[in-house]
DNA sequence: GTACAATGATACAATTAGTACAATAAGGAG
DNA sequence: CTCCTTATTGTACTAATTGTATCATTGTAC
């Protein structure tokens, strides 16, 4: 069986729990098209041997997302993602995926005491190292 | 799960509540190394059955430590000394640390394939709504 | 005695783990 | 090919572990 080989990255001291973090990371590798339609995703028990945790916890993101339509579990095949995402949806869930991205990164910022001020500041100046070394890429 | 044992000195006659005396003593441990960043803190029962004291107690001053920023507490599954050290501890570690998380932040953006105005658009919307959801706070 | 702060008791909620089960697929016996 | 057995996969239910919320009790200062 060819099971796509996703790399997730967890956090267990963030406070999101796993299966929320999973969920996330999941909904948004498909969004960008690291995951496909069609894909199958690791099972529940390979993927939560991979990540360390309880398979159930593993089936909890994976229940999430099919009631969300994103994947399409199905007891004794497998984990796949839903073939037809609508253009509309696509669309919407790339959107709420930097949403999301964002403000886990504006919650983690904030619960460590971080103001406003300080964060914006600070996004501003590491795009702006980014283009900067960006150019300096292409120039060479 | 491995818990750091931690070691408190706990003096029942000083006066001194026992919540603060758990808040003050963590604190000074983590300012001295003792406990680091990333630690996870024994449970609220485990380390109130060790000092013999309720483990509201120590609730208690989990959730001081909490709302200064200095743990993370998170239902169901733990507390952790937070990633990043606060501002009294080490202002240099401080800016380092808000470095680090915007990096991280803006390469998992960019992996996913958002683009540098997308970022920045969403991160100015966050934050504002973030602003006006604290406003709406404090007029309760 | 009253007021207030500290601590304790109890019930609750969230997350993760353990166990048994059901659906499907795969492979072999006949 | 058909049937049976077994392995694989997700599901359901329950238990264990963790922090949270609320109220009661205690003790001390006035």
């Amino acid at each position: 069986m060819v099971e796509k080989q996703i790399t997730l990255q967890l956090d267990f001291r963030s406070g999101l729990p796993i299966y929320t973090q999973i969920v996330n990371q999941i909904q948004s590798q498909l969004v960008n098209g690291i995951l496909k339609p069609g894909d199958q995703l690791p099972t529940v028990r390979a993927l939560a041997l991979e990540l360390r945790v309880n398979f159930n916890t593993v089936a909890r993101a994976y229940r999430i997302l099919d009631e969300a339509h994103i994947i399409s579990t199905q007891q004794g095949r497998g984990t796949f993602i839903t073939e037809i995402p609508p253009p509309e949806v696509s669309e919407k869930l790339r959107a709420e995926s930097l949403l999301e991205l964002t403000d886990r990164f504006l919650s983690e910022a904030s619960r460590l005491g971080f103001s406003e001020r300080e964060v914006s500041q600070m996004v501003r100046d590491r795009l702006k190292s980014r283009k900067e070394a960006d150019v300096q890429e292409k120039d060479e």
